[in-house]
DNA sequence: CGCCAGGTGGGAT
DNA sequence: ATCCCACATGGC
């Protein structure tokens, strides 16, 4: 299972390449690269990372990224700044990253907590437990933080994870986070690079082909696939009876 | 037009 | 525990 696990990994890795997450905005185009490397975050990139991952919740990135746009643009980009401004006004900043009226709200829970736990961030001795705490952060979005900000080694699980693996047939598709979580961390080297590039590869193969109405045609994966397999005998099956 | 997107909290059963 | 729902924009 361990050679499994690496392996699907080498064989994403050599196809989609490296994907440099997190994605920083660069502070004098305002655009998104991807070309961060896994070096420590300043706190002012930790932040960055906490407000998007909030803001990516149940949402396309590409929309995240104009609401961190528009906010950066609005010179409202810290724990403070939005901490002090009103919510209609940040609501209409982060309008389209969508669920605008929770989302304000959690930017403010986790703004105040990064403020009432700075050194925890600076020093990357923050507890999942503490992140956990806070409204609107859920578990998902505390292993973004603990992984992407701070370099620590929890595995991320989100809908795209256990739809491939549920299909490959590694574990049933009603498994839950912690369950999958523990799959992972077990069978991987307890290496925080190799989950950050894990999970970013895991969304890329979901977008361009394990999406909810798979396009089995082209993807690497396909021979270790359970779902493919049954698919393609069923296709079979029908052929045959054309004939 | 309908479906989907890097979830979470809250309430009912 | 587990299921169900509200939350909402933009891309295809």
């Amino acid at each position: 299972m361990k050679k499994k696990l690496m392996l699907i990994y080498k064989k994403l890795l050599n196809n989609y390449g490296e994907q440099g997450w997190w994605p920083i905005i660069n502070n004098y185009t305002c655009e998104y690269n991807k070309s961060f490397k896994h070096d420590k975050k300043t706190t002012k990139q930790k932040f960055e990372i906490c407000i998007g991952a909030i803001l990516t919740q149940n949402t396309a990135w590409k929309n995240v990224e104009k609401s961190l746009i528009n906010l950066k643009s609005a010179n409202i980009f810290s724990p403070n700044k939005i901490l002090s401004t009103p919510d209609s006004k940040l609501t209409s900043l982060i309008r389209p990253a969508g669920y605008y009226n929770v989302k304000t709200r959690k930017l403010k829970e986790i703004s105040k907590f990064f403020l009432e736990h700075k050194d925890d961030f600076e020093n990357e001795s923050l507890s999942r437990e503490e992140l956990l705490k806070v409204w609107g952060v859920g578990k998902e979005s505390a292993d973004y933080i603990m992984l992407y900000a701070l370099n620590k080694p929890f595995f991320i699980v989100d809908a795209y994870t256990i739809r491939i693996f549920s299909r490959m047939g590694f574990f049933d598709e009603k498994r839950k986070y912690d369950f999958v979580q523990d799959f992972f961390q077990k069978n991987l080297p307890k290496d925080y690079k190799i989950y950050n590039e894990y999970h970013a590869l895991i969304v890329e193969h979901a977008k361009r082909h394990c999406r909810k109405k798979p396009l089995c045609n082209g993807c690497i994966l396909r021979k270790d696939c359970r779902y493919y397999f049954k698919n393609d005998k069923e296709l079979k099956r029908k052929k045959l009876k054309k004939i």
